[in-house]
RNA sequence: GGGCUCGUAGCUCAGCUUGGACAGAGCGAACGCCUCCUAAGCGUUAGGUCGAGGGUUCGAAUCCCUCCGGGCCCGCCA
């Protein structure tokens, strides 16, 4: 039976059943049967919303469960760049979808300070010549990153035997205890409070950090090799290229090595036994000391082997790390070894993104012949990329005039405030708004528009809302005639607002991030429709006006509540 | 070579999981809309062989296969 037909057969069975949320039910040519909402019923989820605001949208899909997330994890010997960004806001947002919706969080951020970049720039200190203290104004991880980093690797180019002390200080960074060793530490934890600095003004919070320095120290890889060995899932090899090794055999490719011909173990072979704990597979060999104080008034901890206190930061029912898709191969075995050591009843996911890289015109800008191709791969050891406080000061810069080109009375205090989250959120907004599997390419002009398809769309549509109800002078009620708003503007917008618990839901569910960014485009839309049709304050029938301001003040609550999640502040006046 | 992934308007992207009504936004272009709740807004017009070919289906941007093009990954580096 041809679907036209079939639809108009079906509707003649249904029209007798249609009922409270659905009015009516029509079959279309097209071979659709239309049903019709019930918009004084639909309406209702307004006053849900004004009854209940700071919850409205919040759905309990976690019910207490614990979920470990690891984001950002920088190495500590430069600033970050946008690149870093995307993971940071990634991160931080599945985070708040995660908390929003009834699951317990843990967010770590991992730090390298034993590898071989934070040797590089211990060389450049001690024996490169250069000055520990940055020239004035400076962040010390941009003087880290932009000029030691880079000039130090082009000093190996020259000079073999700079390049030969690489591995002797790494050995020594690595034993710890040494008077380098000492100094390593110094260098990367200034280092790495700047980066937090770049990470808290984005409004990304953390509760602990993981040195990597104390996963070596604490001796969990031998215990997770004791594991590996017993369970029958790595073996000693006896010849051929890998002979004298210890490798794990992975199904369709090439074996991997986890412990070299002489004894030291490989990137792999840390990262098992950091994996195995956060899914508490393995006795938690730290102690947790309070690091610093963050912007929420949260404690940000860090592992210590000394003395500190005990906390349970690991063992999620579910494990979420963000790493970008470069690494989809090896988490994807280290899931694998996991699941065969006891992983099997949690979750050990790997969330990637695709990286983010330069256009042809900011890699001009930054003097870099690309020749003929469209963008290029950033390179923090060739010094190419855009650091994020230099993309968020340009974004201040330029929010800041326009906010004051608006409210010429305002104070250079309130200016600076305004334009900050202004910055943030078309930073933020910009970075998790595209699919996950699609390349970023970063370009400095474009990523400066304040207009369309941007952060500060959302914040705008909330700020005039703000003012309509402030304007009135009245306080919108639950308990409004909402079954009055019958013009097409208000009963769209009735139904974007009702739609936020759905798309939270399905956000936290299949972790699409980017979810939450578009329903909040589609939200303000809806918003700036309805605010060019249908006026509020001239409304002269005092029960029309009651629901209008209503609809315009639950407005806000569902708006407010995805910017929360999407970590952008939802502003009075802009 | 093998694996993964992307390819939709001049540009940046939604839509694809769960196949259906003329494929939607933003930017850019042209033209409009502030005596009226902030014009960081709204509207109109122009712009599309949904990479190509085949298959499944009443119906494919969406599912399957092949091919083409871009990207990433395949170290006793991290």
């Amino acid at each position: 039976m041809p679907p036209p037909k079939m639809a108009a057969e079906l509707v003649g069975h249904i029209r007798k059943r249609v009922e409270g949320p659905v009015l009516a039910a029509d079959p279309h040519p097209a071979g659709y049967i239309n049903f019709k909402v019930n918009y004084s019923w639909l309406s209702q989820t307004l006053r849900k919303a004004l009854e209940n605001p700071d919850q409205y949208g919040h759905y309990d899909v976690g019910r207490g469960q614990h979920v470990v997330i690891e984001h950002t994890s920088v190495n500590p010997n430069k600033a970050l760049h946008v690149g870093h960004v995307r993971n940071v806001i990634l991160g931080d947002t599945l985070y708040r979808i995660m908390k929003a919706t009834n699951h317990r969080t843990t967010v770590l951020n991992y730090v390298d300070d034993s590898g071989l970049q934070v040797a590089d720039i211990v060389i450049g200190f001690k024996f490169a010549g250069f000055q520990v203290e940055p020239p004035a104004g400076q962040k010390f991880d941009q003087y880290c990153g932009d000029e030691v980093y880079v000039k130090v690797n082009q000093l190996y180019e020259k000079d073999p035997q700079l390049a030969e002390k690489r591995k002797l200080v790494l050995r020594e960074i690595e034993e710890g205890k040494s008077e380098l060793a000492e100094f390593a530490s110094k260098i990367t934890l200034r280092v790495l409070k700047e980066q937090l600095n770049t990470c808290w003004r984005m409004k990304a919070r953390y509760d602990l950090l993981n040195f990597e320095s104390h996963i070596v120290l604490s001796k969990m890889w031998s215990r997770a090799f004791e594991i590996l060995k017993k369970e029958g899932l790595v073996k000693l090899e006896q010849e051929g290229k890998n002979k004298g090794c210890w490798i794990i055999e992975v199904a369709d490719e090439e074996n991997k090595v986890l412990v070299r011909s002489d004894g030291t173990a490989t990137y792999m072979a840390k990262d098992i036994p950091y994996a195995a704990w956060k899914l508490g597979l393995v006795e938690d060999p730290f102690s947790y000391r309070d690091f610093a104080s963050q912007w929420d008034s949260s404690i940000l901890f860090a592992t210590t082997l000394d003395a500190g206190a005990k906390k349970q930061f690991s063992g999620g029912h579910r494990v979420i790390t963000i790493i970008d898709s470069r690494q989809t191969r090896l988490q994807r075995i280290i899931s694998t070894v996991l699941s065969k050591i006891g992983g099997a009843k949690h979750e050990y996911q790997h969330l990637g993104y695709e990286a983010v890289t330069l256009s042809a015109s900011t890699a001009k800008m930054l003097n870099i012949d690309i020749g003929d191709r469209q963008f290029m791969h950033m390179s923090g050891r060739k010094g190419i990329y855009v650091s994020a406080d230099f993309v968020l000061d340009t974004l201040h810069a330029k929010a800041k005039e326009e906010v004051k080109s608006r409210n010429p009375e305002f104070s250079d205090e309130q200016l600076g405030s305004i334009a900050e989250q202004i910055a943030i959120s078309a930073l933020r907004y910009n970075m998790i708004k595209q699919d996950l599997d699609k390349m970023i390419t970063f370009d400095i002009n474009e990523s400066l528009s304040l207009e369309g398809d941007t952060g500060p769309y959302l914040q705008y549509a909330y700020a005039r809302s703000q003012r309509i109800l402030e304007k009135s002078g009245m306080e919108a009620k639950p308990d409004a005639r909402f079954d009055l708003l019958i013009q097409p503007e208000e009963q769209f917008l009735i139904k974007e607002i009702a739609k936020l618990d759905m798309v939270v839901e399905d956000a936290a569910k299949s972790l699409a991030v980017k979810s939450i960014a578009r329903y909040a485009a589609s939200l303000a839309t809806a918003f700036n429709l309805f605010y060019e049709k249908v006026p509020v304050l001239r409304e002269s029938d005092p029960e029309k006006l009651a629901a209008r301001l209503g609809l315009v003040k639950a407005f806000g609550i569902a708006l407010r509540n995805s910017l929360d999640l999407l970590g952008i502040t939802a502003l009075n006046k802009m």
